[in-house]
DNA sequence: GGCCGTGATACCCGCCGGGTATCGTGAGCC
DNA sequence: GGCTCACGATACCCGGCGGGTATCACGGCC
């Protein structure tokens, strides 16, 4: 009756432990993590190695790393997770009769077109409820991913749309954003070099995935109005999209920087997702992209 | 010790489950497919839904159906359910000293682009093995997604790179393949309504996701071979891209499409996986590909 | 109205996931 | 060098759950 060549499938659960000793390196933190004793999570583990014919850890009986097949299936199984908690929370929010679109974005950027886009849908006839869910710069792509949100307001070439499907809005320049006082600011226009090395205003240090912050002289910001008040402070600078310039400080001044990589602005969703109000909200979006393309040229030329 | 509005997960075997039954929409049938008897089966669906709180199916008693959560959780649950696959594959595979890749695309098209990719990474120094996979049209992207595959040759617009992270190599037209007795056969060239309602040469139907084919009147074939066979013995006719001009058959004909959508190869592979070997491989094509379109722009003129 | 076919229910069993107690062992330390 | 400690592995036990068989409830069909 069983196939030759039947093996076992993973279940989610043993995932989930690899996934928690994986991250801690350590069996007796991940099974507090998980809420058990560490004894059953290592005959878990064990038998995940036996049952996939691939150790995972390196055990040196003090510490333990994870092999080449182990830094895979982190990866891999993170994205599984992922997956089936999308599964799981589509599903319950699909219940008959209540459509309703989670849009997520960074704090603190895409302030006008975000509530453009939400006015103008909610005009539309049988617009869905939207709910706004703002978060850290590069979250959003892991919030898409796991079903906590539908659509996502992203910028490259910051974020990274692999693995979504997304259409682009409009692209602008960035300016370089400086105490007000600043001799630069007197200059027409910057270059990056200009703004890399500025003494005692370096650029701020984002969290990278997993809210850990790169080495380097910088401070670490987590969001655009701590990031503004250290400029203002004299203690940082930054170079930053155009759009930041309706809301900016009195203390603060922007000088367009000239070879900065243009930044676009881009409507993200997972792919195979085919709901009426997404389409809807996608068409939407589209068009005020476009406007405030050919707005955004007026202004400019 | 358990924070309040604790859910347990779904595992994999439930989301098995579901999937089966889904399909089927017979429990009786799902339950012996997945080699067991129907009571357990039905009652993992009973506790599925209940973890979930949706009902996943109308059952009228004599026959089921899926609900809207239903249909949701199916496809999201064949994603989940491949993402897990593909992690178990690759970690099997990521076993230490021995990259490989494997690279999937149709049966019968790109063939001089594909020997040409395999000679010239071969030629690399430090080249993986690369194994071939051949497969209907369609097919490709599920075995990107479930980890049978790392990379493909796919072609644009007939494949959906959707999910999927691509670079395009080269774009071509599409011709009339005709048998070559056939009057049209004489005409410089042709618009796709002249092809589209040929008495006796209907366009053929290929199978779409799940292996089901279209209604209509053209005949089902699932390769190119058997297609030109069937154009050969005039039952048929199709628009194919320009590249199936070399090994045509001489009992047929092919007649430039003016207003046929241009046909683009690209090379694409799941998001987030930068293997070395992959990366090389990558680069490779994206040379010859630019190399292969300027040959065809001097041929055409 | 008897009879299938279908999904749901009842009941039982064996295994496996999880707990506690304990061991083996290498690192660190004086 | 021996003591201790930290950490993962092992031993053993138990309860629950996943899976099996037997049976029920019910609606369509001849």
């Amino acid at each position: 009756m069983i196939p030759a060549g039947y093996r076992e499938p993973v279940e989610t659960r043993e995932l989930r432990y690899f996934v928690a000793v994986a991250e801690e390196l350590h069996f007796g933190r991940a099974a507090q993590r998980l809420g058990m004793a560490q004894p059953p999570l290592s005959r878990a583990i064990q038998r995940l190695e036996r049952r996939l014919g691939v150790t995972l850890f390196d055990r040196t009986n003090r510490t333990i790393a994870l092999t080449e097949a182990g830094t895979v299936l982190l990866r891999e199984g993170r994205a599984a997770l992922d997956a089936v908690a999308a599964a799981e929370r589509r599903t319950r929010r699909a219940v008959s009769g209540r459509p309703g679109l989670v849009l997520v974005t960074k704090a603190g950027a895409t302030g006008e077109l975000l509530s453009k886009l939400l006015d103008a849908y909610a005009a539309e006839p049988g617009a869905a409820t939207v709910d706004v869910l703002l978060c850290q710069p590069g979250e959003q792509e892991r919030l898409l991913r796991d079903g906590r949100a539908d659509v996502a307001l992203l910028h490259r070439p910051f974020d990274s749309t692999s693995g979504l499907d997304a259409e682009e809005l409009y692209t602008e320049g960035q300016v370089a954003v400086l105490p007000a006082a600043h001799p630069l600011t007197n200059r027409p226009h910057l270059r990056t070099a200009d703004v890399a090395a500025l003494p005692g205003l370096p650029l701020p240090r984002w969290p990278g995935p997993g809210g850990t912050y790169p080495p380097g002289p910088g401070p670490e910001v987590r969001d655009h109005a701590q990031l503004l008040q250290l400029i203002a402070l004299g203690r940082a600078s930054a170079i930053l999209p155009d759009s930041c310039l309706p809301h900016l400080d009195p203390r603060l001044a922007a000088v367009p920087v000239l070879d900065a990589a243009p930044v676009t602005t881009v409507i993200a969703w997972p792919p195979h997702s085919r709901s009426l109000p997404l389409a809807a909200l996608i068409r939407i979006a589209l068009r005020l992209g476009s406007e405030h393309g050919s707005a955004a040229l007026v202004q400019g030329g």
